[in-house]
DNA sequence: GTCACGGATGTGACCGGTCACATAGATGGA
DNA sequence: TCCATCTATGTGACCGGTCACATCCGTGAC
């Protein structure tokens, strides 16, 4: 009735444990035929490895920990779907740690929690200051991979994975510019502050058209100060397009253009970034930038298992019904 | 440099192992003082415990692991959210692993994957097919809790957990019927059929009120198949008022009304369910039932840890704009 | 004074795998 | 033919905790 052991697999397949050990890990010294009737005892026994046995023996368990500020913004629950399945297809165990903040405690904290190597390899989603911090905290020895924004991180070592979103952010400010905007503004959503790769590419554009900076308007992740940054925007009648940090933020300042009764796109055009599942259903349909944050996930997992490098495909600019010229 | 185990914590605070594994298990045979001393040198050492050795003793996992069919979407990522939360608190290590489908392979891998003691306890989404799939074939040795919908789930005998959905669609149900419509039809999201308590609690409405029960519009996830529905819906010129199963699901019922020519909700009522962040910052700003994921996630956990029971906040009707008397 | 008892602590075996090393048999070049 | 080499397999120790049980001590009842 107990779940059988590695020893009554051997017992019954009349090999040592050892021998099955090696099944198991696919060892190549074992002659086919041994292999073929290990695996089927194994099959007939319903036989699972001890998931903690083996990570206890091995020194480190084969399982990857997404170490993460958050986990239901759109970006890193999709980064965290494209782990699991990645991770699930090579049989490793998924866990998630959430780091509230980049308070010291909460960083040390979750450098903790996976410096135990229960926790396996670790994914670190370096989007922002918090995920940033446990990077930079993190002994050498743990293996990890950094999904972060484009450029990576200065100052650290880590393996990085990122989507160029500073090209991405300048195609879309191109795209306002082209269709006859004197300038764009930028409602920024939090980010580790050097990198800020969206507000980069954004800032490029504008350069390279020698068209005005305007100040960049901060918001965190809640549409609420995302409304509050889009009334201010409202409110100056000179500004006729909107590079928002994300579709969600686009949403609230939308809401606040209608408020202000400027209607999107004929008074003012705006573009968010990630493109949400519904954002093509939004009325009207929003332009927005393309992300495939899963296959960033994906990535971070081919990286850690030391598999073919599979490039990644880059944002794309998707133009939908939310810009055209200004008035 | 390397880590300290509980025999070095043991030697340099001059007790035996077995003490110092007493005080990690708050074991009320230890002294005061004993265990104060101890508490300082695994501090000073920076001593954590390995998980896997823990497990492996223990016979199962200080963990948990979600089982869910999806990670994305808003219900389950919040669920999720709520879980790790919890599960962190209380040192508890969190885990995730995906049901593709109600496919019998599917099914059963996960079974076997959380079957696994070192899985630890388990938490069930069961709101659709592949979850309550896998809950019907969880050996009874996994401790476990499902969250589902209003009601559970018929034919199994484990710990259930849900919001009350039924009520709360009837609320939404009858607060339509109270404006005027004549009926309200309904755009459902996918569901574990006998359960399917969003449903449930619009035809009680409808029902008590006397009104036609109209064929339900069944939809997936995807905005796509709900942006289908709506249009069906919007060409119908009696349908007045739509229940749709979700804010995604009103999003793209939306939109169809839209492109139809129908003006919401002047034309045609529509209300969501789950109050999604950006909810109220929709034009019009959606009226919708508040779903407390985070808190049923967190409840699960709770009944996990046999913690006194908190009760959940019940759904309730946030009504907003797009809700009004019919033309 | 002695003994039963319960709290505080220590010792050995064990959880279910892995690793390092030993051994037996097959292969092949001198 | 013999020994070096490689392949296939087996044995004992070990990973870092836990459990069951033994021991030691102080207390109170007789």
């Amino acid at each position: 009735m107990t779940a059988p052991r590695i020893r009554d697999v051997a017992a019954a397949a009349g090999v040592s444990y050892q021998t099955v050990s090696r099944v198991l890990n696919d060892s190549p010294n074992v002659r086919p035929e041994t292999r073929q009737l290990v695996v089927e005892v194994m099959e007939r026994l319903r036989y699972r490895p001890n998931r903690a046995a083996r990570a206890l023996g091995l020194g480190r368990a084969r399982a990857i920990t997404v170490v993460t500020a958050n986990t239901t913004l759109y970006g890193y629950a999709s980064l965290l779907q494209g782990v699991e399945e990645a991770g699930r297809l090579l049989g490793l165990a998924v866990g998630v740690r959430v780091v509230e903040s980049d308070s010291e405690a909460d960083v040390r904290h979750a450098v903790e929690y996976v410096s135990d190597p229960t926790a396996g390899s670790v994914v670190v989603v370096a989007f922002d200051p918090a995920g940033a911090g446990v990077l930079r905290m993190l002994p050498a020895d743990v293996p990890v991979v950094a999904a972060t924004e484009a450029g990576g991180l200065p100052g650290s070592t880590s393996r990085m994975i990122f989507l160029d979103e500073r090209q991405a952010a300048a195609d879309a400010t191109r795209h306002l510019l082209r269709l006859g905007h004197r300038t764009v503004h930028h409602v920024a959503i939090p980010s580790e502050a050097p990198a800020a790769a969206r507000q980069a590419g954004w800032r490029d554009a504008l350069d390279e058209a020698g068209a005005p900076i305007p100040a960049v308007v901060p918001a965190g992740w809640d549409s609420r100060s995302a409304y509050l940054a889009g009334q201010q925007l409202a409110r100056q009648r000179d500004v006729t397009a909107i590079l928002c940090g994300n579709d969600d933020t686009a949403l609230a300042v939308r809401r606040a253009l209608f408020e202000e009764g400027r209607d999107v796109p004929a008074d003012v055009s705006i573009v968010g970034f990630d493109d949400v599942p519904g954002a093509a259903y939004w009325t009207p349909a929003l332009t927005t930038v393309r992300m495939d944050f899963v296959a960033l996930g994906r990535a971070c997992v081919s990286a850690l298992a030391d598999a073919p490098e599979t490039p990644l495909e880059a944002p794309r600019l998707i133009v939908r019904e939310s810009t055209a010229p200004p008035p």
